[in-house]
DNA sequence: AATTTAATGTGTAATTTATACACACTATCT
DNA sequence: AGATAGTGTGTATAAATTACACATTAAATT
């Protein structure tokens, strides 16, 4: 279709701020750049939105094409629009945040060109990223915080089955603060959402703790009214 | 510049939802379009993004073009990138939107040629509006009672020095419920970002409500340990 | 001047929610 | 059999939220 509006040249990515939870702490998924500008940098994961496709069907490709992983909760959070964020030209980019499992033994080997390489970084001590890219991940990091309060993110990071010390553990590296156990577990369990598998914790050399499972279906019951309308 | 990225033609716009409270009534700023497509349409005011500004900048510059209003706190809520959002080819729009006070004298002249005329409507009954407006509209509204309830963006629909049951009276008519007055107020007060005037309403036919002020610094001053990192 | 009108301004008790805090239990390992 | 290491549980206190009603005030009316 031939476009009829006024415009200019200008170029329209996406960004994707991937979080993970690995060996009790909080992780980022950064690419090494293959390409200038900002060769051998590292970066976030991004690339250009296609003439056909919407921006959220970008942001899910371009995450699988990644990472491999589909039907992920991801969503936008913030556009950047600064005029001088790409040394070539005008691009304004669309950011966007998923959970995902750290599969231990999950391939990370990009398929875009662009990439060398793709791994997971602890979000401590991140090094410097190319492009507005360290802004882009503060401001993800910082919602994501946020969400965290209401909303059950947490349960994307962890496997399907987990133990309440798991879930406590994540929340106190993404807060960064220390929880009260017996409030914790109170709380957690007065949701509802949860469900108390038959099934204990496998392998360690204490006593096992018992396994629960994030109810989807229980949790968007139960706060049906409050996000509706 | 030269744009060296692989891109394809696309055009890059912003839409305000500007909302505003008269007569006990919530409303939105909405224009009538005067060209194609959706000419004679009633729509969100938007307009194409400059080369050369950021696009905060252009929401900023487009709000004051529609209203003559400036240091409003204008803020991006979406960005809806659907391939078909535009008949006439890709534009992808950042949505933003802003709370102002509606100043019964205040003109609202468009000065971009685009638009026949500006005015308030009612957010409730509103008429079917031009391209994807009526979800741009939804989302914001959706977003700005949440906000409601945990930043003190009322304050931007009211006058400078209002009374305690003016404020009532927005957030019920925000949040399309009725509050307890002894509990509102002293909630509100609790904040302790309120400054009692020593002033009083006038021109009323009973007794006279104290006039209150929103203490930005004091707002400020209270919150930016919750706001920090 | 007295009365009516219409909205302001205020307190307390009951309930719910959040916080602080410590130890017995159990599975495994030696 | 004992040591180890983490699991699982309850209660008391404080804080926040909710429910609820009437005397006060300024102007307008008689």
């Amino acid at each position: 279709m031939e476009l009829k509006l006024p415009h200019f040249d200008s170029v329209f990515s996406i960004d994707c701020v991937i979080f993970g939870f690995e060996a009790g702490e909080l992780k980022v998924l950064l690419i090494e750049r293959n390409e200038d500008p900002f060769k051998d940098w590292l970066a976030l994961p991004g690339y250009i939105v296609g003439q056909d496709e919407s921006v959220d069907h970008a942001a899910e490709r371009i995450l699988y094409e990644l990472t491999g992983l589909r039907d992920v909760s991801i969503r936008q959070f913030h556009t950047f629009g600064e005029v001088n964020r790409h040394p070539q030209g005008r691009v304004i980019t669309v950011g966007y945040f998923a959970l995902i499992r750290i599969n231990g033994q999950k391939e990370l080997e990009p398929v875009t060109h662009f990439a060398r390489k793709a791994f997971w970084h602890p979000v401590n001590e991140l090094p410097t990223l190319a492009f507005d890219h360290t802004e882009i991940f503060k401001r993800a990091y910082k919602k994501m915080r946020t969400k965290l309060n209401y909303e059950p993110i947490a349960f994307d990071l962890l496997p399907e089955k987990f133990t309440l010390t798991q879930l406590q553990l994540l929340y106190e590296a993404v807060l960064n603060k220390k929880l009260d156990k017996r409030n914790f577990r109170k709380k957690m369990l007065s949701y509802g959402f949860l469900k108390e598998l038959a099934e204990k914790q496998k392998g360690v050399s204490y006593r096992a703790a018992k396994l629960y499972k994030f109810d989807r279906r229980k949790y968007a019951k139960i706060f049906q009214n409050e996000l509706g309308s």
